[in-house]
DNA sequence: AATAGGAATACAAACGTTTGTATTTATGCT
DNA sequence: AGCATAAATACAAACGTTTGTATTCCTATT
C-alpha cells in the first residue's frame, strides 16, 4: 500500500561491471579513484558511468559502510527564519568534512520531532542536531547511548552547543530596566519543562528590583501566528498594561506590536516590546525592533565540529561561540510614566 | 577520513531472533504485524525489540524494498517563510500515504541544488519536489525518465504542479495600473532562462498600456538581503522614480520598502511597492503591505498527490487547486501625480 | 629464458532486511 | 489411529555496495 514505486529499473555498478567487461568491485574502486586501479580503466569506468547515468545506491553503501554521511537537523519551525541561520552553519561545516544535510521540520509537536528523530535515526546519520528540543530530556537520555546526538540551545549539561542563554535574557532585561520598566511582562514559548532559560533570567531580574511574580503578566506563545493574536487580547484586557513586554522571539514581538497597534496600543509609546533573535526582518519593521542577536549561524557551525571530533572519538571540548549581543532600537523606550516626569522637555 | 564513526553496535533484527529463539524472517513478519506468526509470538518480538532499543536500518530496508517511502523537498530558501508554507503541505499530505518527508536547503544556488537533487536520488525517494528550480529545464529532462521529480511553482509543461503565475502576476499589475501607475518599476528574481512568469505579465501590462520598456526600472534580487540594499540604492541614484514597483516577493519587498525609507522616500507616498506570496509578516509590517496570496500549502499537498498517482502508474490529472488572490492593503495607493489632480479634496 | 615482484584485476563474503518456498508442528476429520 | 489440511515457523536468496584476499598478467632483473 505505501509502496508508490516508480519502479524504473535503475543503472547498477554490476551494470557498468558487465559493460566494461570488468568486475564490480573494479568499478567502485574506480569510481573512488582508487590507484589500484589503471588509469586508463579509470577514465573508461567514469566515462560509462556518467553515459549510463549511474546514480549510487545510498542504501546499499550505508549497509555495508555502516555510516551514511549524513547530519540530520530537526528543526522545530521552518516558518522562523531563525533556524534557517542555523541551517546555513550547519551545511557550510558539514562540506567541509564531506557530510550531507538533511532537515526535518517539526512544527514544534513533540510527537512529530519524535518521528523526526526516529527518522534519522533509521536513516544511520552520522550526526543528529536537535535544536530546542520540544521532548523531555529524558527521551533523549536513553538515544545518546546509541548515537550522536547535538542539543543546540537548551541548556543541558551535557551533549549541547550552546553560547549564554541565561545572559542574553539578561542583556534584555537589564536593558528593561535600565530604562525604568517596573512590570514587565514576559512571553513564554513552548518548551520542555525544566528548559527555560528565558524565564529564568526574567523572574530573576524581577527578584533582584524586588518586584512581584505576576502570573496574569506571563503569556503562552506556541509559534502560531493565532497564539500571538490571543496573547494581544489577553493584554489588552488587562486593568493596567505593563509598561513592558519581553517576547519570546522576533517572530512572536513582531506580530505582537501589529496586533496591538491594531487595538491601538502604541509601541514604544504604550508599552515597549523586545524580542529575541535578531532575524533580518527585526531591523525593517516599523519600530524596528530592540532585540538580542543570536549567534546562530556560529552554533550550526560548532555543533558539526563537536559531532566531528566526537566521531573522531576524541571528547570534543566547547568551542569559543560570540556571546549574544544587545541591539537597541526604537521598538524599546522609557516607560510613559517615568517619561512623564522625566523627559518633559 | 570523512568517517565519523560513531560505530556503536546497533541491534539488528538478528539479534532480536537470537534474543526469541526464532528466525530473523519471523522477526520481521512479527514487526510488521503479519498475522502468519501467533499473536503470543509476535507479542514477545515486540516487547523484546522494544527493549533492546531496535531501531530499523533502513538502509538494509531500502536495499531490498527498492523504495525508501521518502519524499524530498529541495527548498531554494529556508529563509523565506514562504516556502514553510509548501513544506506543511507536503508533510500533511504525505503523511496519509505513509511517506516521510526531507529538506534540504540550497540557498538558491544552482550547484547546491544540483547536489541536494542528487543526494535525494541516492536515497532513492520515492519522490523529489523541486519549487522554484535553479537548474535550468535541461538538467531534469533527463532526470526525469529515472526519477519522479515533480517540480512546484515552475511554469513547465509537465512535471509540474502549478496555479496561475502569470495571473498572479497580472493581479498585481492591473492593481498598479488601476492605481494611475505608468511607470512600474520591476524586481526580478533568481531564475533560469524561460521561466520568467512574473517578468512575463509585466512586459505585457506595460504593452498593454503602451508604455515603453525601460532597463533601468528592472533591478535583481537574489534573495539576499544586501541584494535588496542595493536595488534601493540603484532607485534612489535614478533621475526620475518610478511610481510604484513590484518587488519579486514579500521578503523582497519588506526589505525594500525598509531600505527606501532610510533613503528618506516614503511608501506609498513616494512610491508605491507591492509584493508577491503574502506570507504572515506581509500584514504585520507598516504600512501593511499589498501583495498577492499564493497558495503553497495546497500546492505542496497536491504536489504529494501528483506523486503518489505516479506511483500508482496512473498518470496524475492536475487537481484544483484555488486561484491567487490579491490583497490590498496599504503599501500601494495612487501616484503622487494622479493624487495632486484627482484626490485634492 | 626463467622468475621474482609488483601492478592490475577478479573473487567472495558481508552489511541488515524482506519474501517466496519449504519444512515442521498442530488440528480436525473419518 | 491415520491422514489431510492448516497454522506456524525456518530456510535461503536477493537487494547494491565495499573490501580483504586471491589470482592473473606484466615488466624487469638475473
Amino acid at each position: 500500500m505505501a509502496k508508490p514505486s516508480w519502479q524504473t529499473r535503475r543503472v547498477t555498478i554490476k551494470d557498468i561491471a558487465k559493460a566494461a567487461a570488468v568486475d564490480p568491485s573494479t568499478v567502485t574502486r574506480a569510481l573512488q579513484g582508487s590507484d589500484r586501479v589503471r588509469e586508463a580503466t579509470r577514465n573508461k569506468i567514469s566515462a560509462l558511468a556518467a553515459d549510463m547515468g549511474y546514480v549510487p545506491n545510498m542504501a546499499a553503501r550505508t549497509l555495508v559502510n555502516r555510516s551514511s554521511g549524513l547530519v540530520g537537523v530537526v528543526i522545530p519551525d521552518m516558518t522562523n527564519p531563525f533556524f534557517a541561520d542555523l541551517a546555513r552553519g550547519v551545511e557550510d561545516e558539514a562540506a567541509k568534512h564531506d557530510l550531507r544535510v538533511l532537515i526535518s521540520d517539526t512544527g514544534g509537536v513533540e510527537a512529530v520531532e519524535r518521528g523526526a528523530v526516529n527518522l534519522f535515526l533509521e536513516l544511520k546519520v552520522d550526526g543528529l542536531l536537535v535544536p530546542m528540543a520540544r521532548c523531555p530530556q529524558q527521551y533523549y537520555d536513553d538515544l545518546h547511548a546509541a548515537a550522536p546526538i547535538v542539543h543546540v540551545n537548551s541548556d543541558d549539561t551535557e551533549h549541547t552547543v550552546n553560547c549564554d542563554t541565561v545572559g542574553a535574557s539578561e542583556l534584555i532585561m537589564n536593558h528593561l530596566l535600565e530604562l525604568g520598566h517596573r512590570r514587565i511582562g514576559f512571553v513564554r514559548g513552548p518548551a520542555p519543562p525544566g528548559r527555560e532559560p528565558k524565564m529564568f533570567a526574567y523572574r530573576q531580574a524581577l527578584e533582584s528590583i524586588g518586584a512581584p511574580y505576576e502570573p496574569e503578566l506571563i503569556f503562552s506563545f506556541d509559534g502560531s501566528f493565532d497564539s500571538t493574536e490571543k496573547i494581544a487580547a489577553q493584554l489588552s484586557a488587562l486593568d493596567e498594561l505593563p509598561t513592558a513586554i519581553y517576547a519570546h522571539n522576533d517572530v512572536n514581538a513582531i506580530a505582537l506590536i501589529h496586533a496591538l497597534r491594531q487595538r491601538g496600543i502604541a509601541v514604544p509609546d504604550d508599552i515597549s516590546v523586545a524580542g529575541h533573535d535578531n532575524i533580518q526582518m527585526a531591523g525593517c519593521i516599523e519600530p524596528a525592533l530592540t532585540t538580542v542577536a543570536w549567534p546562530m549561524y556560529e552554533l550550526g557551525q560548532q555543533s558539526v565540529r563537536y559531532l566531528y571530533s566526537l566521531g573522531e572519538g576524541k571528547k570534543p571540548q566547547q568551542a569559543k561561540i560570540p556571546p549574544p549581543r544587545l541591539i537597541v532600537r526604537e521598538s524599546t523606550g522609557a516607560p510613559r510614566s517615568t517619561r512623564r516626569n522625566t523627559a518633559s522637555s
